[in-house]
DNA sequence: CAGCTGTATAGCAGGTTAGTTATATGGCTA
DNA sequence: TAGCCATATAACTAACCTGCTATACAGCTG
């Protein structure tokens, strides 16, 4: 059965481009390319696995806790970054996925 | 001279995305894939090299021709389209180079 | 289970965006 | 060149975004 692109992997473009539409936000996704060469070593939680802790996030960003916290609800909720929460900490890491997914679309469709 | 691609072809992601985040400005760089088909038949200007009249996207668009300018005031300044003034009227294309420059430096970088 | 700590939400202020109508601009055209 | 017609700008409003501080929530941990 044919299906567009939109259809068979149903991104929603203008919720990814107001996500992306930030330079805080891309830079949050720059920073979790490498989250243990961007943030201090963590003592639980695997860079690699779970990603950046929340807190170094906020600092690095330099915005209060709050701010930085939304921003990490617009990307998550676009579906471009992943929230793993674990005793008491909260991780991010980017959803190579749905990266992918998109930079694929757009190839493809813009 | 090593560079890396965002210096290399200058490209202003945080504006493009901007632009980019918005269903009506997604809509007529949909619409501009194809001008001859998406558009009535213009007298002036050749639909394929110009892309379409001006007053074509306002209509489609259902919105005031000022909303409609400035939409397209939006995705000119970030590159995305051309603009051609010709016997009083106004054509815009889809500037495909800086398209395929943006998905492909997006397929590398983000 | 009581308290503490990390994170999310509420509520507010300032700036930006997107729509409107009214008007200015600019270049054909007769 | 006088007028007209297409487009851009101005001015205003409503909605949205982003920052802040204060507070609520949630889940470890002793």
């Amino acid at each position: 059965m044919a299906m567009s692109l939109a259809e068979e992997v149903s991104l929603d473009l203008e919720v990814m481009f107001k996500a992306l539409a930030s330079e805080r936000r891309l830079q949050i996704l720059e920073w979790l390319k490498d989250p243990a060469g961007n943030f201090p070593p963590q003592e639980h939680g695997d860079p690699h696995e779970h990603g950046a802790c929340n807190q170094f996030i906020v600092e690095k960003l330099g915005v209060s806790q709050p701010a930085a916290s939304r921003h990490l609800k617009v990307l998550t909720d676009a579906g471009l970054v992943i929230a793993t929460s674990r005793k008491g900490w909260t991780y991010y890491r980017r959803n190579e996925e749905a990266i992918a997914d998109l930079t694929r679309q757009l190839a493809n469709d813009l």
